[in-house]
Order: structure tokens, then C-alpha cells, then sequence
DNA sequence: CTTTGCACTAACAAAATTGTTAGTCAACTT
DNA sequence: AAGTTGACTAACAATTTTGTTAGTGCAAAG
């Protein structure tokens, strides 16, 4: 995520970006601590400061970064979009199911901070805006286009995308839930994720079948 | 949800507690103001610790509250067991999306809770974990019958389960991202409710389909 | 009429938390 | 060698936030 020999960050710099993204994962932007962040990166509490003046901004920091990595898989299954409806949703789905499942703690943190403080997800809100509509037009040409051959139901390509994301990301949402009152659903991830694809892709087939 | 009437809880309490329900569900434990919620409340702040000693036993009333209402749907939904499967299925959607958009930021909240001190949510995970088993059983009991009529193709309960849970819940999650980026996908709520039953239960029997 | 108990207030105490600042140290420049 | 710069520290200041406490007023009980 990030590279200190492309970007010119030093150690010290690198070390307060993990253990912040690790604390505003593990507690949300209030419940983070700048001490705690600065204890779990070993440097003093004055130096997170130094390199990152608020805490806000240490936040916002962390948020840009990750709206960047999630436009990059977004843009990338784009490329894919002249390939058979049924490819390019497989595609799809499988490549934002590994972007969430190797971001688990993302999509919990934005949750929390967009509704308690939109201003500070900005950077990823914005990221959001600007995909969601060249997303959802290109889908929604590939549904038309099998709508025309008879071989997809006429469906919202609104109502589609909602229905992958969900499926994808609730999961990991809950995870902890899951594992409590699940058993040994989740127990191999790597396992859980390969099924969790494989589900999807056969659940929306089957929901666009005609 | 609360009722002064039944409880003998009086008013100064009722008036907290709703402050406090509203401010946890917008802001979570870690944001939440004592001082914000009694001024909400038109209470001293004093009369806060005065009712609920602590601000954490505060929030587990809260959640303990709603952890009570969640299992009384889910109670009901049971006894619809023997129903035929099409008509369980339809029933438990509804009722369980109905009790969701009712509590529309209920789960973002026990989700942020339940990561960050799950000791917190105590109420809400003993809730789930008593009622878990219950439901899958009967689920898996039904799936079964049905694929010896050969109607339904075999499935995990508990992926049917996840999968309803996660097309119910998602979108009130994320509900201020759909509203930004998918136009007047969301404008008429009572509509939208509506519609997402019909959808879910369409996606969901069509999985099942053999 | 006094006492007891309850809801309540104002003021305060204690702790946590973010942010600042003056100054040190080492490396590099001129 | 003197000066400059950038990373860094220790101490502190300011504010916020939770929780306590001593005491007031009122209503019902004895």
C-alpha cells in the first residue's frame, strides 16, 4: 500500500501511517487514540505531530490512500468490459472480492466515518462519485445488449451492482459474527473466499436468468 | 421501543435514553458525548450518571433494548416454520427487512461495537448466538425436504442465511453512499422497502431453483 | 409537624487527550 | 570550521470529558 522507495516516505513516516491504520480500523476515528498510535509505531507521540499536524489529517491520509487502491481495481475491471456478459461479471466479482477481503477492515471504518463525519471521508467519497456512474452505464449496456440475445431477465444495473457488493462485502462486515455463530463456516479463509466467489457468481446468474 | 407506561421508567429517564439512542447510533460509543446527550435530552448532565451511573452501562441498555426486539421477530418468524418453504422464506425476508428499515442504523452500530469491544455489545451477541442455531436448523431442516421433492437445489443453510442477511441489511449500511451516487434509486423509502422485499425473495428462489 | 426518600442542581475533581514549543543532536553544506 | 537544516524529544498547556459530591426542594409517610 505503501512504498517507501517510490515515495520518498521515510521510516519513521511509514511506521505511524501502519500503526494509524491499524488503530482506526481496530477503534474508528474517535476511538483512536494519537498516543496509541504513536506508542504502537515506537516514535514519540510529538513526532506523529511532526509529520502529520492533527490527527484529522493522519485520517485523511490513510482514507485517500485506500480510495486510490479501490479506483485502481475498479478501473482495471473496466478494461474487461468487452468480454462476454457472463465473463466480465465473473471478473467483476471476483476482483472486488479480493480487493475487500484483503482490505477486511475497510469497508467497516468507511462505514462509521461517512455517517459521523462525511467531511473527513471525503477523498473516498469523492473516489465513489466519480466510478459509480461509468460503472453503472457500463453495466448496464452489457444487461441491455443480453436483454436484446433473450438470454438475461430486464434488470436495474443499480439494483445488480447493489446486490454483488452486498454479497461480497457483508461477509467480512460481520465476520466476527459469522465465526461466533457459524462455527467452522469461515474457519479456512482462503477456502471461505474461493466458495464466497463461486456462490456469487452462480447467485447472480441465477438472479439475471430469464 | 421504550414505554414509560409498562417500564414505571419516568420521563427524565425516557428522555435519556432516546438522547442516547440517537447520539450512539449517529456518532458510536467512542464519539458519543455524556454532555451532548443530556443537553439533547434537556437534562443536567449530572442527571445522566444520576439514572445510569456510567456511560457504558448507558449503551448496553440501549443495546440491550434492542437485542430484545430483534429476537422477538425472530421468535415470530419461527412459528411460520411450517408453512410451505416458499412462503416461510417470503415471510422471514419480510418481517426481518421490515424490523432492519425500522432500525435503519442499528446494524452500523452494532457492527463498529461489537469490533471494537465486543464486552460492550454483550447483550446483542448472546442474542445472536442463542437464536443462530435455531434458525439454521429449522432452515436446514426445510432446504432438505425440499430437495427430496427435488424443488431446491442442495444448499448450506447457513450460506442462505448470510446471504438473505447480507441483501436485507447492506443497503440501509451504506444508504448515504446510494443516495449520492445512484440518483433516485433511494428517494421514495417506503417504495424502495417494498421493491428490495420483491427483489430479495426473487434472487433468493432463484439460487434455490435445482 | 417532622422525617425520610427521591429527583435534581451546581460546582468541582480527575483524568485523558490533542496539540505546541523550545531546544538537542547529527549530518550535510559552504 | 561555522552555519544550516531536518528529525526528534521532553515538557507543558489547553481543552474536553467522565464521573462525584454536597446540598436543595418537594412530596409522601409516620
Amino acid at each position: 500500500m505503501i512504498d517507501k522507495s517510490t515515495t520518498g516516505v521515510n521510516d519513521t513516516e511509514m511506521r505511524i501511517l501502519s500503526a494509524a491504520e491499524a488503530e482506526f480500523t481496530n477503534k474508528g476515528f474517535a476511538g483512536a487514540r494519537t498516543t496509541t498510535i504513536a506508542e504502537a509505531a515506537g516514535v514519540t507521540h510529538a513526532m506523529l505531530h511532526y509529520y502529520f499536524r492533527t490527527k484529522e489529517k493522519l485520517f485523511e491520509r490513510i482514507v485517500s490512500e485506500k480510495a486510490g487502491a479501490l479506483k485502481e481495481i475498479v478501473l482495471m475491471s473496466m478494461q474487461d468490459i468487452d468480454l462476454p456478459f457472463e465473463d466480465f461479471l465473473k471478473k467483476l466479482i471476483s476482483s472486488h472480492l479480493d480487493f475487500v477481503s484483503s482490505n477486511p477492515e475497510l469497508p467497516r471504518l468507511l462505514i462509521s466515518e461517512v455517517y459521523t463525519n462525511s467531511k473527513r471521508s471525503k477523498f473516498f467519497i469523492e473516489q465513489v462519485n466519480n466510478m459509480a456512474p461509468v460503472l453503472i452505464a457500463g453495466l448496464q449496456k452489457k444487461i441491455d445488449e443480453a436483454v436484446a440475445q433473450g438470454s438475461c431477465r430486464p434488470t436495474d444495473a443499480r439494483t445488480l451492482m447493489l446486490d454483488i457488493v452486498s454479497l461480497n462485502i457483508f461477509p467480512f462486515i460481520v465476520t466476527p459474527v459469522i465465526k461466533q455463530a457459524f462455527g467452522d463456516y469461515m474457519n479456512d479463509s482462503t477456502e471461505f473466499i474461493e466458495r464466497r466467489k463461486a456462490d456469487n457468481f452462480n447467485a447472480v446468474m441465477a438472479m439475471l436468468r430469464p
